[in-house]
DNA sequence: TTGAAACATGAACCAACATTCAACTTAGAA
DNA sequence: TTCTAAGTTGAATGTTGGTTCATGTTTCAA
């Protein structure tokens, strides 16, 4: 038989169509994401998976294509997770230094409560390379729009450019690994505040000082 | 027959012992830093090591013990490559701000030279956390020095902790991926120069502006 | 009630390597 | 020149784990 024509729409389409079936994939995700986050990919096992939701082995593919597939719906939950909590911490604010610090506390307690996820996101550089880029940049752009907001406001001084939001959003992840997940030697809030410092004033010696 | 004794130095001698045979360890190590830059740990394999180095397969047994322990021994290998570069271009200098731009500067330029580093030792967090963990341990404990320099100097402001440091480690590792890896539309220099605006002046807006 | 679609099950399949090994070649000291 | 340790070779082995599939069960609209 010649190749079979395969509707696009249909082949994709693994969604489940009753409430036993939308169950089974919560199950499956949540167990997902916590085998991915303690193994990792590779260690990582469509039987562990299974296992963990107490599901058979089959059923994980009744909705899922594959493990990199998986994976790949994981990552992007996940970074749509991490936005939200973050832009649910910024509500209120009065002057710009001040939300961004509320951003980095935000983001450090959600690391420290989510582990897995910081791993998640951070392996897929490696097993889906286009959702790990797309994460940053999407987070990048949105820290670079409040860049904007802040020199509009007055707080923030003129011509920042998207690097900035780079070099902030670096800070910001490597103090969350270091004190978020790491250890948690030190308080969200006083890493926070000691970030601000640099935001606010940079690391120069005062008039007068030395 | 029983376990048999094995002396732990004689297991762990893999040292060619010709020069013959400190060639081909030469070959394996480049062509596998090439394999596991461009393909990452998994995709990886050893055939294709011993391929692109020209060897039998069997020949990489006689100086690694695993893939695991040549992927370990290379990221020492990277981590140690990184440092004494960024060392050699900071030998000479005026202020602390001045010193930390070079860092950076010649972090951006290595790292756009070799890519492949850059991916080993980002992956090396999966695939050997604690060589992972050592490389920036150490690298933000020599940006400390640093900074407790600068201070002493009369550049730095007093009170800089270690946090400090990761933040400034975080910062360079993000500019190094995004405008060093990522793409190349801006020089090294002016990525250096942006973030030291920041470590210098912070982004609070000026007196009188706004 | 009933029948077809959706869902569940887990044994079996299979391809992809990492690793081993026994036979062979080369180097270099004596 | 000779002999042994060092090095080379690549076919064979063994294991792991993702994926398939035939069979059985449940759901729910008509």
């Amino acid at each position: 038989m010649a190749t079979e024509y395969r509707d696009p729409i249909e082949s994709k389409d693994k969604q489940p169509r009753t409430a036993r079936g939308l169950k089974t994939k919560r199950k499956l995700l949540d167990a997902a994401a916590l085998e991915f986050g303690e193994k990792g990919f590779h260690e990582a096992s469509i039987t562990g998976i299974t296992q963990r939701a107490g599901t058979a082995l089959g059923s994980f593919y009744t909705y899922f294509d594959s493990k990199d597939e998986l994976f790949s719906a994981l990552v992007k939950d996940m970074s749509m997770r991490v936005k939200s909590h973050a832009a649910g911490a910024m509500t209120e604010w009065q002057d710009a230094f001040q939300r961004e610090k509320q951003a980095l506390e935000a983001f450090m307690n959600f690391a420290r409560e989510h582990k897995e996820i910081y791993r998640i996101i951070d392996e897929s550089e490696f097993v889906d390379p286009q959702s790990y880029r797309l994460h940053y940049e999407e987070t990048a752009k949105r820290i670079f729009e409040r860049l904007q907001e802040g020199s509009a406001a007055g707080d923030f001084r003129d011509g920042l450019e998207e690097a900035h939001a780079w070099a902030i959003m670096g800070m910001n992840v490597f103090l969350g690994m270091r004190y978020g997940i790491w250890s948690e030697e030190k308080s969200a809030v006083d890493i926070a505040d000691l970030a601000n410092g640099i935001l606010a004033d940079g690391i120069a010696a005062k008039k007068g000082q030395g």
